[in-house]
DNA sequence: GGACATTGTCATATC
DNA sequence: CTGATATGACAATGT
């Protein structure tokens, strides 16, 4: 449990100072500060083994005796200060509050309306949110394991178990404070969340609501932190029905997306993989065919209900799917990031290509379809009549449906729709249609285009830059995976193989993870392999890093801290020297980690190179102090120069010997009547003592080399797989168009008929796409003659 | 007892 | 050139 916490500070530290990096404000100082329970451990964790800060702080005060190092209390303290400090040594990063549901909302052209909602710390909490709900659908699997181990560190008593049930979570927020969230968005909210019970939304889910009301009731000068708490509230509860959605919109659903949008985006920030979830759902894959039914009876409730799965009929409160989520959330990221870049061509291309045609009718479906879909209108303004699928697919889909519509084609709707793609003039020759030119073919009619095109053009910005951060999806991917994979045997696997105290070891902790990360990691078939060792990879090697430096430092808690550990721990504490910014005894605890500056100790003399042993000598020789007199003791930890310049009664330490400069250092010999033999010694001395820290500093940025060549190897591997992820979702979607085309070609040919009203043989005639947009009817004969030449026989060109 | 890791030391190169 | 530093190699020690 130790270690799963230690994995999940650094995973939310790590997704903190990403999202600081790209402006979403980022603020654990409420969660921290107030002492939230299930959040607190999970970050602080419950042991002293977590933080390095301890017996260092021991070392250099107590010497290590006298305090145990597993106080509590300590543990508290440094655990929470090092955090704090980390977090606040982010403000230079931090920009302006980003609002994620902007880059959403922003995102379709037909979306004028944004929605203006609460800004990024959403994320932050909303991970958190994570990491809780994680943590508590993990806790029942671990509390066999020893789960109850944190029943110890709970400051409040409150906690009976580690892992704290939604409840007590949503109680800890309430207390807290957040952001600031108007009284317009409490009120709405708090709609939001009656008409989700309403809905037949279970009633645990959203038990916050009822002490949302009591919050409410509150003291008004209480009222940003209840809003605060409250917004928590909301956003735990959104992330169950986020999960809950995302679980069962798998890409062959998506009913209810549009109502979540429509809460969602019009009313809070969404956490970045809410926002990917929904922007996903929204945009689904050609799927239109399959919802055009279900999409209206799913709207058939209230317009602005929001909890998709509520609407649907789930179980609101039907387990996680632990092997799901993570695969989803991947999924999902690379579907939307595939689909930016399709839609970013889309837009170019529809920017020349809409020139003609206003279907009134068709306009105005097409309008109202888009705005409820984004959920960014009115309310009042949402279809329930409106199918879906026609207003989700900005990109490969949605244009689809009013050129494939039996209705559409039905009626004379169709041929003002056809007029266009044959009048259309694209250039554009997609190579995956073959010379054919069929580019005019995927672009929406100029429905609102004198509207939408105003949009368009700003909508690939943020989504680029969206794009751009895509490995801060990669992060919080990495970690809900990780966190979904982290079954009870691996972490008791890796448990064991920590505690075997292997130091550092860069790759063995790889495989315990790997295998079973796998079967959960893959989404993709074809991308699985290299998704699934990329993510274990990820996962493992961070936690293992982090539980080794735990291990480390647990051991050197106990013993009171020696040099010679430093490699152990240059990864953290060289890699973040401003950890412990602001406490005095912290920093200089942090600035001993450079073999450059020796400690001095009581034992001055013998510091520098008393630490001669490993680590299990020194246990024995920590245990030998408690016993035997300090004689001995410092006989023992003596090196072999410390020996001899005893011997040879060096009037000086060999920390003086070896640390002063040049000047002093040939002071010190000139103040000292020293013969020839002590003069060779001393000299000895400092060029060992010199080069011992050489060997260890050497030593360590090898490893750091190491280690850096490693994550940058993990890196590429990341991208590949991402890389591939997108490339089959490219393919997925471009099957999807040949196929839609092909459906297109095949009704556009069954209506053709010729001078005697009768149909076109589909073995004789076929449709060719001339090079100017034109469609013309072939006889087959020429077709396999004069290849992309149909210029001939232009019977029907028509739409 | 052997394999392995860690650390100190030396020789040498480099700054 | 000297001193400091870096680094490969080896040995001692512990696990």
């Amino acid at each position: 449990m130790l270690y799963l916490k230690k994995y999940f500070t650094e995973g939310l530290i790590q997704f903190t100072i990403l999202l600081s990096l790209i402006g979403v404000r980022v603020d654990l100082d409420t969660y921290l500060n107030n002492q939230l329970p299930p959040l607190r451990e999970i970050i602080l964790g419950p042991s002293s083994a977590y933080t390095q800060t301890q017996f260092h702080n021991l070392r250099n005060t107590l010497d290590g005796y006298g305090i145990h190092p597993k106080s509590v209390d300590l543990d508290h303290f440094f655990a929470t200060r090092r955090l704090l400090n980390q977090v606040r040594s982010l403000d230079h990063l931090r920009l302006p509050s980003t609002e994620l549901s902007a880059w959403l909302v922003h995102r379709d052209p037909e979306t004028v309306v944004s929605a203006t909602s609460q800004s990024g710390p959403s994320i932050a909490l909303d991970n958190g949110g994570s990491l809780e709900d994680v943590n508590n659908s993990e806790a029942s699997a671990m509390r066999g394991a020893g789960g109850a181990t944190e029943t110890t560190y709970s400051p409040s008593g409150e906690d009976s178990l580690g892992a704290v049930a939604p409840e007590d979570i949503q109680e800890q927020a309430d207390r807290e404070t957040s952001d600031d969230l108007s009284k317009e968005d409490i009120d709405l909210i708090d709609i939001l969340w009656r008409q989700d019970i309403d809905l037949g939304a279970g009633r645990e889910v959203f038990n916050y609501s009822s002490r949302q009301k009591d919050s409410k009731a509150g003291k008004p000068n209480e009222e940003n932190e209840e809003a605060g708490g409250r917004e928590e509230n909301w956003r735990n509860g959104l992330y169950l029905q986020a999960v809950q959605s995302l679980t069962h919109v798998d890409g062959e659903t998506g009913e209810s997306i549009p109502e979540e949008l429509t809460s969602l985006g019009a009313q809070t920030s969404l956490s970045l993989q809410e926002c990917l979830r929904l922007l996903e759902a929204t945009f689904p894959f050609g799927e239109e065919s399959e919802f055009q039914n279900s999409s209206s009876t799913s709207q058939l409730t209230a317009p602005t209900e929001e909890t998709p799965s509520t609407s649907q009929g789930l179980p609101i409160q039907a387990p996680i799917s632990q092997s799901d989520t993570p695969l989803d959330l991947e999924q999902q990221w690379q579907d939307i990031m595939s689909i930016m870049e399709l839609q970013d061509m889309e837009v170019n291309n529809t920017a020349v290509n809409v020139t003609t045609n206003n279907d009134s009718n068709n306009n105005n479906a097409s309008t109202t379809e888009s705005a409820t879909s984004f959920g960014v209108l009115p309310s009042s303004l949402i279809n329930q009549d409106v199918s879906l699928h026609q207003a989700s697919l900005p990109s490969c889909s949605q244009d689809f449906p009013t050129l494939f519509n039996p209705e559409l084609d039905s009626t004379e709707g169709q041929r003002p729709t056809l007029v266009r793609l044959s009048s259309s003039n694209s250039s554009n020759i997609n190579s995956t249609f073959g010379t054919t030119n069929l580019t005019g073919l995927f672009y929406t009619p100029p429905l609102n285009s004198s509207t939408n095109l105003s949009t368009t053009p700003v909508l690939p910005d943020p989504f680029t830059s969206l794009l751009e951060e895509s490995m801060l999806d990669e992060i919080s991917l990495l970690d809900l995976a990780m966190e979904e994979g982290f079954s009870q045997a691996q972490a008791s696997q890796l448990e064991d193989e920590l505690d075997s105290d292997s130091g550092l070891s860069l790759d063995s902790s790889h495989s315990p993870a790997s295998p079973s990360n796998s079967e959960t990691s893959c989404s993709s078939a074809a991308s699985s392999s290299s998704t699934s060792a990329t993510f274990s990879e990820e996962g493992a090697v961070g936690y293992s890093t982090d539980s080794e430096a735990a291990t480390v430092e647990a051991e050197e808690g106990a013993v009171g801290g020696c040099q010679p550990e430093y490699s152990k721990l240059c990864r953290m504490s060289y890699q973040d020297p401003s950890q412990f910014h602001g406490i005095p005894q912290l920093e200089s605890v942090n600035h001993n980690h450079t073999y450059n500056l020796p400690l001095a100790s009581p034992y001055s003399e013998h510091s520098q190179l008393s630490a001669s042993s490993s680590k299990k000598g020194r246990d024995k020789q920590i245990q030998q102090t408690k016993l035997q007199p300090p004689q001995d003791f410092i006989d023992r930890q003596t090196s072999r120069d410390e020996r001899r310049a005893r011997a040879m009664d060096i009037p000086f330490s060999n920390e003086k010997i070896i640390n002063l400069p040049v000047e002093e250092f040939n002071e010190l010999l000139a103040k000292h009547n020293l013969n020839e033999e002590q003069l060779s010694l001393i000299r000895d001395i400092r060029r060992r003592g010199k080069n011992k820290m050489a060997a260890q500093n050497c030593r360590k940025r090898k490893l750091d080399t190491i280690l850096n060549l490693e994550q940058g190897v993990q890196d590429m591997r990341r991208d590949k797989a991402r890389l591939l992820k997108e490339r089959m979702e490219f393919i997925k979607c471009i099957r999807q168009m040949k196929q839609k085309v092909q459906n297109l070609y095949q009704e556009v040919f069954a209506q053709l008929r010729d001078e005697e009203g009768r149909p076109y043989s589909a073995s004789e005639y076929s449709l060719q796409y001339g090079p100017d947009g034109s469609v013309l009817l072939m006889p087959r004969s020429m077709t396999t003659e004069q290849g992309h030449k149909p210029e001939k026989k232009q019977k029907d060109k028509k739409k």
